[in-house]
DNA sequence: GATGAATGAGTATTCATTCAT
DNA sequence: TATGAATGAATACTCATTCAT
């Protein structure tokens, strides 16, 4: 291991450390009333280091919306490469994988809407919106690619995979965003589940043929 | 009419004035980038003039949601009065409904998603709280109400008509936050209609029996 | 009485309304914290009539002030009037006047020194700061006389009469103020009165030749 | 020296820099008149710089209290320390060491009547307030030890050793505080001296048996 | 690389005062 | 006279970002 790979390593490492920390105080506080001063401290750093390994604090934020996007991609890719299973098993475990995403990080998917305030766009590094766009059409595409299975082999309903892929996601960002918002008027826990798996349920009825 | 009642029909035009300025304003720039001189500006009034309509700024933001839950709960009711239609009738009323509340504001779902942060509700008054989640309860409720129906009839599968009006909500305000948020990667502006259309289409499919 | 005079009248009458109503408001509130909608409001008027007879904050406040020193100068004249009193009793119905003064308005003391502020002169009126300087020089030069009387006749000891008044108007207001702010420290009420006592009858005691 | 100890010492630096600068801007304008704009550009420093070494405004200026306090007690004490003297040499170091506290900073008794306001109090960290009460009670206790000395040996009249320190005390500030807002009347300025030399004079006087 | 003190632009909110009715 | 809605200047405080060490 060279000297380079070394540094490489390190530096690494403390991207990692530092979105560790900037998760758990986004998370806490949200975008806005979280400071970088906060993030600092939670990661036993100062504030200028910070700016060493993000651009801002924009560019951190988005940054871990690339991290889960990272872990989606690989969770349904590993899907579509079951090599035994048809449509219907696949979608089974796609439904699963949804679990594991949200399990993941359960309020980074609120933050990933945060990407789209125009606002927002404009302090993010061309580069890192352009990973965040290929992951993004990459993990739909690969979502997609299931569908576009189950239609071609008339197991499910004929309508343009893309738009199912689009409907899944929606469908289960929608769920989770609004049983958490939905504390302003219940306060149950265990409901979100249960719903997930209403939603799924008949989602997967209704795509049927 | 009285003097008394023209000053209130005054006050309230004001107040509506005020609001389409905010809602303008808060759909260009969003919550944050929005500041309280701009709404001034846009509304052609004074900075403090706001404030002798509104308690300070996130009670105004929130006004805005309070306008379209409103507007749904009407919506949503008068699919309920529908005397001679049955469930799947109402269930394609609903959808109609849902259409025409997307019209009536396509940016404030997401500013609904705004009202879940302690941090906002610290701010609004307790009464515009409480009709606030008043209303929620109210359109959920009467979401609800066509499904018990659909299910005790038989017609729908049997699931609880909580859990579906969430399901159903959910997935109406994620397909558009979903796809508002997806100008990340897409542009194309029709696509909204019908991905909704898609997600309704199975919805109801995998709703009946 | 003719309707010129009615019309003065009418004028002084609503002066004082305003006057009571600010005395209570500034009393709880204090020159800063208070505001003229407050103020407006304890007199039940709108703020804009407040305007019709103060030309403006500092000068409503400032009247207030006037009012204490009208109040004391009658009684101090009052003092020097008796025409059977020594010096020694005149002293006496003088320590009696100021216990009145205090009665009259306990914390208008305290809005008196307000009016040193450079800042708040700028906004007074000529014509009001004459007569406060002239009401406070009529009182002291009142005060003054009793001194100079016991000087004169050799039972006080010799110092300027001048001296002596302010020195005697400084322990008053020197003890009613320290006192009131020492509620950060010690909380009695009747303490006042009692110190009060002290300290004339040292003053008296230390005066007497 | 250590490099921590270097650092604490440009911090308390900073502090006394930025006290200095606020005690001018204040005696200037008053509490409510000056800006935290003007306390920085006068201490050469931005606005955001203050607040890194005080809490806000309110503290801030109550700090400048605090200091004068620490004066107090110090020259206090160092009286009651005085072994050879008696009660009356006592009372004569004690008003030299009035005089001295006046020259440390003539304006600051006002700004310590500042702190009696209720509203001014929620803002003080409980720490600093503590601070201000302890010493308050120190120096006035240490007063009163000097008085309780003359009346137990019988020089002085037979009076409670705490009232009399009250009563000395409002002398003092009362005639500072007078004096300072005759400037509307009168504008000599040594007159100050005079009269504080005849206040204590008569209160020396009044107090021997 | 790492620090953290200093920066200073940015903003919600208040309130004395005005003026059309 | 009286009103009270509207004004808009004024300001404490925050916090992302920088840079000398």
């Amino acid at each position: 291991m060279g000297i380079q790979e070394r540094k490489e390593r390190e530096k690494e490492r403390r991207r990692q450390q530092i979105m560790v920390a900037a998760k758990r105080v986004f998370s806490n506080k949200g975008f806005n009333k979280a400071t970088m001063e906060d993030i600092a401290q939670e990661a036993e750093l100062s504030p200028g280091t910070l700016y060493l390994y993000f651009k801002n604090k924009e560019e951190l934020y988005a940054s871990l919306s690339l991290r889960i996007l990272q872990y989606l991609l690989i969770r349904v890719e590993h899907v579509n490469e079951e090599k035994d299973s048809g449509p219907e098993e696949k979608l089974k475990s796609l439904v699963d994988a949804m679990y594991d995403v949200y399990e993941f990080d359960p309020l980074i998917i609120i933050n990933m809407f945060h990407l789209q305030s125009s606002e927002t766009l404009k302090n993010l590094s061309p580069q890192l919106m352009e990973e965040i766009k290929l992951l993004s059409r990459k993990s739909l595409g690969s979502i997609a690619q299931i569908f576009k299975e189950g239609v071609e082999t008339g197991i499910f309903i004929d309508k343009h995979p893309v738009a199912l892929a689009d409907t899944f996601w929606a469908l289960f960002s929608g769920v989770v965003l609004w049983l958490t918002s939905k504390k302003i008027i219940d306060e149950r826990k265990d409901y979100l589940k249960q719903t997930l798996d209403v939603g799924f349920d008949i989602f997967r009825r209704g795509l049927k043929k």
